[in-house]
DNA sequence: AATGAATGAGCCTTCATTCAT
DNA sequence: TATGAATGAAGGCTCATTCAT
């Protein structure tokens, strides 16, 4: 195979299990066996299971980051940043339905020490400048005056959850898959209204 | 032992485990442990590490669901139902905090089918009167206009999306325990405000 | 209940279970239900599994050598004593028709020197005396000439060997249970002919 | 190790277990330890205990099987058939001694649909033209006139019996194992004159 | 680079057995 | 005498991992 394709390949197929289909539970057997490879070649290239899950929990947390990193840097308006964030956070969302549960519980399973966290700094540069913006809005009255860090954790909130709570949401109010995946498009607008005030009255 | 209480103990230690803990690769031997008895006593009573997990999992259900239940059921303004809503999720959630995700995470690990469900019907028949009121207070122009269901799942993500990513969410910004313990509580505040328009300038 | 009553319930449901069903890997918790007593009485009765099961084994190996005893001590003519064999043992095994095998397998399993032997004694006696009759009736022409080792234990095997390899038998030439009943009710005329060369010409 | 030399290596061992030591009880680690090989590795070739059994089973009833075709589609007359049959049988079951009292016990214990009895055709096929050689020496007065099902079944008591319940022969009559040796070996003597009523005077 | 074979560790489960009542 | 509760030992099985090729 070409230089390095087999380990992209691995790599790739893992993280279509945990982050698409949310099989947590997938063994080495399982992941060669849809890479269509020998179970042995994740060790060849991944050393062990565990070094391999560090490898894709970092992409997902970096992929998690990414999202904020470019939305807060673009060269736009607040409002169509806000606009931009909740549509990227959804769709991308819609695409690894998993991914952020699978976060939050390898983070809880590891000592959360091995993960690397270069992430930190970005979040804390690209932050800054946000911020500023966002206590602009407020003085403006465009949006809430509220503290920024509920402001960012509220909007990740209304994007997120309806993704990650989707099964137990569906099932718990009896909601159809057609439903639902209306509901999300929905969504975006609602998050939209919902903190810029604009009412439809 | 008293009738029933070592039963008790072994369930309240796996609950303890999974809801508080989140320790969800348990094995039979760390509940056994953490309970203080044999580990041959959870096949005594629970036959299978999967039927004890049944157990779990149907009572954290039967708790999620209970939430909404009790609130909706009450009788009082529907300002002070949303109201006691945010607190209560929110102090529950906080004394369960892994509850939610563990439920999703069993969820999707088990044919959906062997869930008991008695609960939807309840949901439906306290739904019902809580729409009728919702669109009361949104004809009133109390509460944002919106479709009923992205109010009450939007209200739930703003309770739960705080706690339930709370490890992901204290890393990826760098809040200590204190700060996030003080912020998930003005969060109700700010959730209340949200929904209500209720500024504080 | 009554003296001993609980004692003989338990060891004569093992010996129905063994003797009769052939479920040599009856737990017991299997022998317990069947008799419809606690388990631990078993352990009461019995001190172990293994106890019940010399028992049990005992009286296996005693009902066996009845059989020789009954029959060649009785004061009837050689050919009445070996028609009178045949009856007895065919129709006894028919009773029991896991008995002989179950001794064979215990016997294989055990350390053979924990099997009291008493029985020994009791058929070197009444084989003396069997042993002088037959060569009596092998000089008369009687009998075919013959080791009377191999007679007597020819004898028993186109007996038991019927019985004991039944399920066999009938699977490999594929035989109906109502014809095999009727082959082993022929099988006591077959042999008595085959030893006394009475042939039906 | 060469191709498939383990996999035969660890199903040759459990038959020795089995057939001839007659350790009905052998756990995967008993086999293994007499393989030399990883518990494991019976579970990586036969998935688990009970697959390996299951081939152990229709070894040995193929094995059952064979003996009989062999002999009786040779291209010999009748009396050196049988003579050949009894020599078989004979030494291939000192061979093998718990051979058949494996098949019934397994026969028993298990469901017997999960046998798989592709045997039975060849038997059938076999059986008819031995029945009507059979009919044809009866005619001619050579052996007894009976129920070929009868004679065949008989024949292989005689042969199979002294073998099959040695240890209870051998315990019960206080013989030792040189004079039992013997016993057998003069046992094919005592068969075929038995059957061919060709009396030693 | 890739793979089949082999292994050790660990987990679930069963079962005989003991204990307290 | 009888029983429910509790335990230790052992067995089957899975899985990540290593090794030889």
């Amino acid at each position: 195979m070409k230089e390095g394709a087999t380990e992209e390949l691995i790599i790739n197929t893992a993280k279509n299990i945990f982050f698409l289909k949310g099989n947590y539970h997938a063994t080495t057997q399982d992941i060669a066996d849809e890479a269509g490879v020998n179970r042995a070649l994740i060790h060849y290239y991944f050393r062990s299971r565990e070094h391999l899950m560090e490898e894709v929990l970092n992409a997902a947390i970096t992929k998690m980051n990414e999202r904020l990193y470019l939305i807060t840097q673009s060269d736009v308006s607040f409002k169509e940043k806000i606009s931009n964030l909740i549509q990227l956070v959804i769709e991308e969302m819609l695409k690894t339905p998993y991914l952020e549960n699978f976060v939050l519980n390898e983070h809880n399973r590891l000592n959360l020490s091995c993960i690397t966290n270069p992430h930190k700094k970005i979040i804390d540069n690209c932050l800054g400048g946000f911020l500023i913006e966002m206590q602009d809005e407020m003085q403006k009255g465009h949006i809430v005056k509220v503290d920024p860090m509920h402001f960012i954790i509220n909007l990740l909130a209304l994007c997120a959850y309806p993704i990650n709570m989707r099964p137990i949401i569906q099932r718990t109010f009896g909601l159809e898959d057609e439903y639902y995946q209306q509901f999300i498009q929905d969504q975006k607008k609602v998050i939209f209204n919902l903190i810029f005030r604009e009412t439809t009255d």
